[in-house]
DNA sequence: CTGTTAGCGCGTTCAT
DNA sequence: ATGAACGCGCTAACAG
């Protein structure tokens, strides 16, 4: 019981006219029909119910305004985020998306790389979690724009955008400064796996020394390796705060605070990446929000827009101050 | 610079043969090429990059291996968590996803829906907001299968999958009276926009009834509104739980607690939709956890497996007991 | 302004 | 086992 869908020739016969004329009708030529004709094709292709079909019009070099964009973990809500402000971009220049998951996993991400391309999408932004030099070679070179989202890959040229790393990095510090903290543990998972993660990582033991603070960094969320590194800031020699890398990091420094009996306060707790509960854990996390409309508006910038050189990469972030960086020494005025 | 991709043509010719045969060489005919034509195809192909043009494929009648998948609201963690599931579920089979968000904006629905249809897609998952009962009549009619996730949408009769929303309310008022709760206000965003909604909130009254509870309902997520049926909870005459109908409503609700100085526990807490932060506030949250991998697969099973009639379209919730929903005149022996 | 013709890249008969 | 020819739905020259 299913009908076929109508197709641009039994809207031509409906209409009494030629493919031409229907084809130029839904397209950019519109104008160049006599209203006649514009008014017999339109009843025509309503009554029959008429949708172009996408892919067709993308096989003769119409383009199939498609765009693709891999993600590391659609889970983790940096991804959520990232996806959103790219989508929002992406509809505003008539292109839909098709986002891919990769669940972290390098053998996924050269199979939906190869997926997207054989989809002929018209670019793609890549969260990237291996480093898929070959497929996003042979991309480009086909003429693909492609987009680095966050994580730059080695030997890839394309243009990474995403947060301005050192920046954060340093209005975290200075936050920390100007409430008193003088000594900072850094906490991140593994800084090999991501290039956003050693740019935080460097900027974090370069600007620290700088700013003549107590520097100590731990690199891994392993509990067993992560609370025993929390469990010696509970008497410090001086104001001591705790920064996150990220949201993961973020979540699993308040687990252990919980675990271990730390205050937030007490011991300072700021994160990079803003997420739906830091508001809400005890005086409220100090977070750094990542601009995402922006980021996502940029990078298809970078994909559609050839010619915008202006364009900024490097977005700085947005401190939401909160509880958890007063240390009870140093109450607000 | 750029070199336009290869087609099956320029392989055939490369490697000394038709375009049939390398057609067949890459679709499920490939045994019948005898092994010295494979493997000059084989070579020839991974010297140009070869990859079929999955869209001409599906214009001839392959199909294009795609389905449509169009969320309320993708920040959301809701909607976060279905995506996964049903891409897990779409990949599995060797189909692609193509997730539109509408933003709770109907008028955005009937475009993604138009769009994704043009786009042949094969299926589509959708989480429904307003009632676009005419493009997607006119969808099924085509042969296209949709299966409704969460929400039913009215004079639609296309399958819905997702959570036994009867079964939630039961476990949830179980465990609520398990634990010594007496009373119970529900919170919950406008029903009258989502079908879950509405039976979940007539499941609540029904059967609240029946075990004797004293219930309140509280229909608005608003601070002006919620707040009040909240302080009212202060001082209860007897042990008083809060029920949220969903994620939004336990965010809002936590909000409630803090703002008024309600002691979880105390004053009970309990949610349908696990969250990250759940775990972290407080004594924890105790919540109803939906099963996201079911409910994809079932999706998809629903939409590519016309012949299974016995596939569960309504999933169990998974209890998570936490801290929220202890009493202190009851504690846990 | 309008219609005619020729592909786009691929799967599919139907021969060989 | 292999290849030639046709058509999918559409856009892009190229006429009128």
């Amino acid at each position: 019981m299913t009908i076929p869908r109508a197709t641009l020739i039994e809207v031509a016969r409906a209409a009494n006219t030629s493919k031409t004329s229907v084809s130029r009708f839904f397209g950019p030529e519109r104008d160049k029909l006599s209203p006649t004709l514009k008014a017999r094709i339109d009843t025509a292709a309503r009554a029959l119910g008429y949708q172009p079909n996408l892919m067709a019009r993308g096989l003769k070099g119409g383009g199939t305004r498609l765009l693709g964009m891999l993600v590391a973990d659609i889970r983790n809500p940096f991804s959520v985020a990232a996806v959103h402000g790219v989508e929002q971009a992406a509809r505003t220049r008539g292109y839909s998306l098709i986002v891919c998951n990769t669940g972290n996993d390098p053998a996924q991400e050269q199979r939906h790389l190869a997926l997207l391309s054989a989809y002929q999408v018209e670019g793609l932004v890549v969260n990237a979690v291996g480093a898929p030099n070959q497929v996003l070679d042979s991309l480009t070179q086909t003429g693909v724009p492609v987009v680095l989202l966050d994580r730059e890959i080695p030997s890839v040229s394309s243009a990474v955008v995403g947060l301005d790393n050192a920046l954060a990095i340093d209005t975290a510090l200075d936050h920390l400064v100007a409430r008193g903290y003088r000594q900072v543990l850094y906490v991140t998972n593994d800084p090999a796996t991501a290039s956003a993660r050693r740019e935080r990582l460097e900027r974090f033991i370069d600007q620290s020394a700088k700013r003549q603070l107590t520097a100590h960094v731990q690199s891994s969320l392993d509990p067993a390796r992560l609370y025993p590194a929390l469990k010696a800031l509970k008497t410090p020699p001086a104001p001591t705060a705790v920064l996150c890398a990220n949201g993961t990091a973020t979540l699993s420094a308040v687990q252990g605070f919980q675990a271990l009996g730390l205050t937030l306060g007490a011991v300072g707790l700021m994160g990079i990446d803003e997420l739906d509960w830091c508001a809400l854990v005890g005086p409220g996390i100090t977070t750094l929000a990542q601009p995402f409309d922006a980021i996502g508006e940029a990078a298809i910038a970078r994909l559609l827009d050839p010619l915008g050189t202006r364009i900024t990469d490097r977005h700085a972030p947005h401190l939401l101050a909160r509880g958890s960086t007063i240390h009870p020494d140093f109450p607000l005025i």
